[in-house]
DNA sequence: GAATATAAGATACGGCCGTATCTAAAACAA
DNA sequence: TTGTTTTAGATACGGCCGTATCTTATATTC
């Protein structure tokens, strides 16, 4: 009875692979999972999968792109800025939905001490970060006379991602006073689409 | 020729191993910061330090207190919001020269993960973050007359300290240019306090 | 000053990381 | 088929973490 020594390789591999880090994604969390454990539950060595992925960010990353039924975000286009940026929040808080908020903890905090991971996270999930569909919005309302103009520096562009990634970091959750509350408090007065109403 | 074997206890101690922490932090960084390192060349053990803090976080963060020469932030009182902002910037920025940018990156990384260090960063370096500077800001300024009111929500009170966190983290400095930005393009429209000219 | 309490120091552990080295299986080439 | 290249698998390592255990020096108390 001696035991069957076929191996898997390639393709097949890297995808048992990614669907026992799924897995242990699932059961364990981010923090607990190990690549030791993942190597031992896809019977296989950490040496396998060292050679495919440099680190548990990018070995996670890849396999929530391969099982996390993300297709990435559409740029909305509702016909007013202020419901384009609340449906882009609606959007990333189902993201928020697929991805455990203590996966997205663990990964930014990787990130942070792994400076060249930098940008992998928004790179994964939409092409181009959250920047990318941010600044078509604001093309569509300079178009409609909303808003000035369209050209905004980087810093303003990227602002709803910020406030979206700390709302997250600082509350665990993205409920839906707080997108209306980024929106109609900070984003509009801040592109100048608003007329708020004084206290 | 026996070795003398005295021991260091209670403060004399402490303050041997702070001591030690913050001359690693200079040379290694905070990333090659080991506690077995700092308990080697403070001629003591693990143990000892654990018995004092839980982690390098902590013990970082109570070396830059005894070491770091910062005094905490003090509310800027220029008579304008718009300079009281930039005056805060300017001492949020001098901190940094202090506290390296990559430490403030690898504890804000191990801030991520341990989710009850929470908040010890800024406690640690102003009683009570930056939202308690931003606050008395915001009534000197209402006071004024210059804003309508000073009671905003959290998310705008804190969103100085969100915008400087990411500034620092992204770009790795923070500069005078990002500065006047933040201020002029978001932070004034946010509280009303502007008339910035359109483009 | 002797007994007791407290805290430091030494040591060893299991866990995980990331790497290096060696082997053996599978795929490919001739 | 056989030889060669590729790649999986096994194993072992040094580094660091955080903890537990035990010994021993220093303070404290009587």
């Amino acid at each position: 009875m001696a035991e069957k020594k076929t191996r898997r390789r390639g393709e097949a591999l890297k995808e048992a692979i990614l669907r026992v880090t799924w897995d242990e994604l699932q059961t364990k969390g981010y923090q607990r999972l190990t690549m030791e454990g993942v190597a031992a539950a896809a019977a296989t060595t950490k040496t396998v999968i060292y050679r495919r992925w440099p680190d548990k960010a990018h070995l996670v990353i890849a396999a929530f792109g391969r099982f996390g039924g993300f297709d990435g975000y559409v740029v909305p286009d509702t016909g007013k800025l202020r419901t384009d940026f609340l449906a882009l929040m609606a959007q990333v808080a189902a993201f928020l939905d697929k991805l455990a908020e203590e996966t997205f903890r663990g990964l930014l905090a990787d990130r942070l001490q792994h400076l060249d991971l930098e940008n992998l996270l928004t790179r994964a999930s939409s092409g181009n970060g959250i920047q990318a569909i941010v600044q078509p919005m604001l093309d569509h309302a300079a178009a409609r006379g909303e808003i000035a103009h369209a050209d905004w520096p980087d810093r303003l562009v990227n602002l709803p991602g910020i406030l979206l990634i700390n709302e997250v970091i600082t509350r665990q959750e993205l409920s839906l006073a707080a997108r209306y509350e980024m929106v109609d408090e900070i984003l509009l007065p801040v592109f100048g689409a608003t007329a708020r109403a004084p206290k």
